[in-house]
DNA sequence: TTGCTTGTTGGACGATCGTACAACAAGGCG
DNA sequence: CGCCTTGTTGTACGATCGTCCAACAAGCAA
């Protein structure tokens, strides 16, 4: 009696397997440190494994963006559930659950760093970038009106809320000692008790 | 007679050409091209002297950074001078040339990309990124703290406006076409019109 | 059980990487 | 003019990269 020198699973779980190592091997070594090898081992496959179901590293980083992406957005998704029907109280959960430790983590960092760096050289690269802030950015249009924020107001709105988030996330990333996360939080939710109490 | 084979020039000035060759490699191919022989290619030296004078690319990245800072922190310097003695229009000034062709560049983002992506992982690279924060976050405060705002307000105002220019910034390098560095000054200039009229 | 489908292996291949070092020559000095 | 310092070259080296493909075997169907 011999143990299987290996498993088969259908495509989609194998893609998911080598998505997941993606991540890992990003979150451990950095976008410079990733490679088919690298992951194959992370995924505890052969390297021509990864060459089969993904054309090349780019490809497999997009898509771990893709997947990263998601994940990030349904624990942003639960926590405004969480938050019970008030508008306002869903966006401050929002904001909350963007600086807390699972979110605002320089590892996952390393996979967004990893996908920027293709954007600007990459057409479908950056395409993919365009659609997926789009829905990021729709997301916040829509607790922005919940709040009652006037439609033709929105989308700027959703445009500053978004890029103040980025740029405290990516500060609390890089140099986790400036500033905590309570501290990004609060930044954020009087940025918003302006957008929102005021009429403009 | 003949042409000489290469020109001897000061160690300083050396380093300086390098740095600029690895920016616009960087600028040109992205942080996944970047590597020895391209640079020296660029730079029309021979492979060996890119290592003769830095112990490796991440040296060199790191280098090259903080040349590209420093020059985008004196554009924006000159800008704020030229701006006259008030306050506001400096600080306005500062936001404008922000996202002004020459810096909203998503070929200067490609340095920012490659220099983040070794934060991460080398403590070294990770220092000299609070440092560099800090003094973009200190001149900040200086043109807040001339507003009028009080000092003790000024730090979390500055960590508050550097998030959103660079969240600003980071978005209209990757998708242009989202929004316009007009809008993008307009929402930062309207930040600060409730950062600096409200009293708290 | 036997046969077939196909997910998977694992090594070969050429290209490219960073590094090191001995040889060369440009430019200043005596 | 010839020597000396040293900035610079150019290559060789081993490691690692992505890609490819023939062979293998796991698991289902009959």
């Amino acid at each position: 009696m011999k143990a299987p020198a290996f498993r088969r699973i259908e495509p989609d779980a194998r893609r998911l397997a080598l998505i997941e190592a993606c991540a890992r091997v990003l979150a451990r070594a950095g976008s410079a440190g990733v490679s088919v090898r690298a992951i194959a081992v992370e995924a505890g496959v052969s390297p021509g494994l990864v060459s089969h179901y993904f054309p090349g590293i780019e490809a497999l980083v997009a898509a771990t963006y893709a997947h990263v992406e998601g994940a990030v957005a349904e624990t942003l998704d639960r926590a405004v559930e969480a938050a019970g029907p008030d508008p306002r109280a869903r966006l401050d959960a929002f904001v909350t659950t963007t600086f807390a430790p699972t979110i605002a983590d320089p590892q996952l960092l390393a996979t967004w760093i990893a996908f920027w760096s293709l954007v600007t050289a990459r057409p479908a690269i950056a395409a993919q970038h365009d659609e997926q802030y789009a829905g990021s950015r729709a997301r916040l249009e829509s607790l922005l009106g919940d709040c009652g924020m006037p439609p033709g107001e929105q989308r700027r709105a959703a445009i500053a809320v978004s890029a103040l988030l980025d740029g405290l996330w990516l500060e609390l990333c890089l140099s986790p000692g400036c500033f905590s996360a309570e501290e990004a939080g609060d930044i954020a939710r009087r940025f918003l008790d302006t957008l929102i109490s005021t009429g403009r």
